[in-house]
DNA sequence: TTGAAAGCGCTAACAA
DNA sequence: TTGTTAGCGCTTTCAA
């Protein structure tokens, strides 16, 4: 029922172009004063603009009175560094991409890699370096990504959630663009990045369903051309052999970390195996999808079938029962992959350094045992 | 039970540091090759620097012979212009800054943020040009972007979320910089938005529970310093007024898009309220926590009270029942405020335009009628 | 239509 | 420690 059938058509509103404004200016860019420059601050203060420049990058000693002085003169006028000279003469720009390399819609509404980005920013902000998003959508938007990073000079990268397929990663580090990747590259490549332990994290998973006495469990899977979902599969297999139990491949569907294939997927599932008592889901928003699912199916959630998710994220707490998942400590990532940019793009010949984190399983109330109540976990 | 003590501990792996690189480089910056520039591709094409220009920008008319013969040398060379040197000398960046002013944590992790800012990378990018991400958790960061945007000539800024107090919009302004804000500034300011029929959405919202048989009709809503939040609230009541019903301040509660802020407006609202059969929560995410209250204190929904979400996020999906919920079209705001920004750039002394979006009520199980079976919403 | 020349504002040798 | 001097690579008058 009911629905405003104007939805989404904008209405616009006011003094519609033209009105009063001159027809056509094109005066694009710069606001029309002229802005302050080193050489002004330096008439000021009585020094050459060379002066004012160490000053402003302590670049080297600068004596105390005309430091002062300096400094007086640039609180007066107001003076701020233009950063496009400052790159061209300094070669270097001050600023890193973030290439978001995935389905965007999706990831975007993703929130474990929106608090990846929120790490990342923070470990950015310390150093006056900018955060240029790029999202890659489309494969023209990769084609406008690639340019920009070779012509526009980012001083570096950080590609979030690449796939074997990606050519990007090579392409940089033939490049030399200094680069640093969330997850390990699928191909053997020398360069930096962050990595969890997913193994580990999905055996955890799953041997807590094991212990629950789940003895039917399935997974819902990301893409396996990215490692991390391959690491999770064989923590999942891990974790049921260690049961005595054997992987039947009618017990894995892919879920793509989106969360409409993932309910698809949970159907299938249940389809395959009407005996299904448990199932590991390789991230929170797919769970939450799987979870609507088997509701509709008329089963109850832990009492039938127990779910664990992964990622830690805040969907985990919203779902009705909560979500036993996994946690990642997403900010720490991306702060982790902000530092190892900084150092790779001081130290560009240094060996390429890896961070690997650990997980965390949170226990809540979808894994509960089968015909108990779950306990229920501290909420944290 | 469980978890892993080591966990968020990064684990340091592979050569570290010194182990074979040379100590101290510094060289950050480009890459040691030199870079091709419009002089190289001049020579290769037997022209000048100048004509090459004229061809990359597509500025003045260029013989064709010769665009031809440049178009070949770009090629050949793999030209790709420098932006840096092309912001200093035609005094533009090519990009524009988008401030996130909110405590960055939740809002980043907002799926109607996220999709606001995917909206706004789309709307740019047709026209090559770049996202500044900016994010405002702290006051030091605050001065940070300040200093960034007055500096280093962002084009122009889209500002998201600002509260009342946000000194920003005015001083952009006044600075001249061009800019579109989220939804219209609580002063009365001379400036481009993007807005939403709030009241109308929030009405629509409310009188769907009283035409479900709500009598009793909680609010949960935003920080009341936001028009939106002040909007909404007006809605709300407008409903019930409709209805002949009277507001009570007893029946509002701030969660100001906080889950957990809503979490615990959601139990005072019990608390105060015994009889409540309904409530309005002014975003999906506050919504979802809300959710989890009511479940807590033993009451169910929709049969016990009634639930209504807002902002049509998949937050709303995944939700158990899942959520009715008064959808926003996100995506196309943001677009629409990349191209309102775009088009202030190019006519900087137009007036500034602003376009009002308006909402959709997308009814699910989270409202059903009283001790009826929810009716199933057709799950777009 | 094309080229020459003068910067844009800054950094980084080099000299003093 | 400070100043002088070249550029960084591009756009954009102005002349031709």
């Amino acid at each position: 029922m009911a629905s405003d059938d104007a939805a989404s058509q904008p209405r616009v509103d006011g003094r519609a172009d033209g009105a009063g404004g001159s027809a056509s200016e094109k005066r694009r860019g710069r606001r029309g004063d002229r802005a302050v420059t080193l050489v002004d601050v330096g008439r000021l203060a009585g020094v050459s603009p060379s002066t004012v420049s160490r000053v402003v990058n302590n670049s080297i000693p600068v004596s105390p009175e005309l430091r002062e002085a300096i400094e007086r003169a640039i609180m007066l006028l107001g003076y701020v560094p233009n950063r496009a000279a400052r790159s061209l003469a300094a070669r270097r720009s001050d600023s890193i991409g973030v290439v978001i390399h995935e389905p965007a819609s999706q990831s975007v509404s993703d929130p474990f890699i929106t608090q990846l980005l929120l790490g990342i920013a923070r470990g950015l902000s310390e150093d006056e370096i900018q955060l240029i998003l790029m999202m890659a959508p489309t494969r023209r938007d990769e084609e406008r990504i690639q340019r920009y990073i070779e012509g526009s000079h980012v001083d570096g990268v950080i590609l979030v959630g690449s796939h074997a397929s990606d050519p990007l990663p090579d392409l940089l580090i033939r490049r030399g663009v200094p680069l640093v990747l969330s997850g390990r590259p699928a191909a053997k490549l020398d360069v930096a990045y962050v990595d969890v332990d997913h193994r580990n994290g999905a055996m955890m998973a799953v041997s807590h369903l094991v212990a629950g006495g789940r003895r039917r469990i399935a997974t819902i899977h990301g893409a396996l051309d990215m490692p991390s979902s391959r690491d999770k599969l064989d923590g999942y297999c891990d974790a049921l052999a260690a049961a005595g139990l054997v992987y039947e491949p009618g017990l894995g569907a892919a879920g793509n970390y989106n969360p409409a294939l993932a309910g698809n997927a949970m159907r299938a599932l249940l389809d395959r195996n009407p005996s299904l008592d448990g199932v590991f889901v390789a991230s929170d928003t797919m769970a939450a999808a799987a979870m609507g699912v088997i509701g509709e199916a008329g089963l109850r959630i832990p009492e039938d079938i127990a779910v664990v998710g992964y990622d830690g994220t805040p969907v985990a707490m919203a779902t009705r029962p909560t979500l036993t998942t996994v946690r990642q400590p997403s900010e720490a990532m991306g702060q982790e992959m902000a530092r190892l940019l900084l150092e790779r793009i001081e130290h560009p010949s240094a060996p390429p350094r890896h961070v690997i984190f650990s997980t965390e399983l949170i226990v809540r109330e979808s894994s509960g045992s089968p015909g108990c109540h779950a306990s229920r976990a501290r909420d944290r």
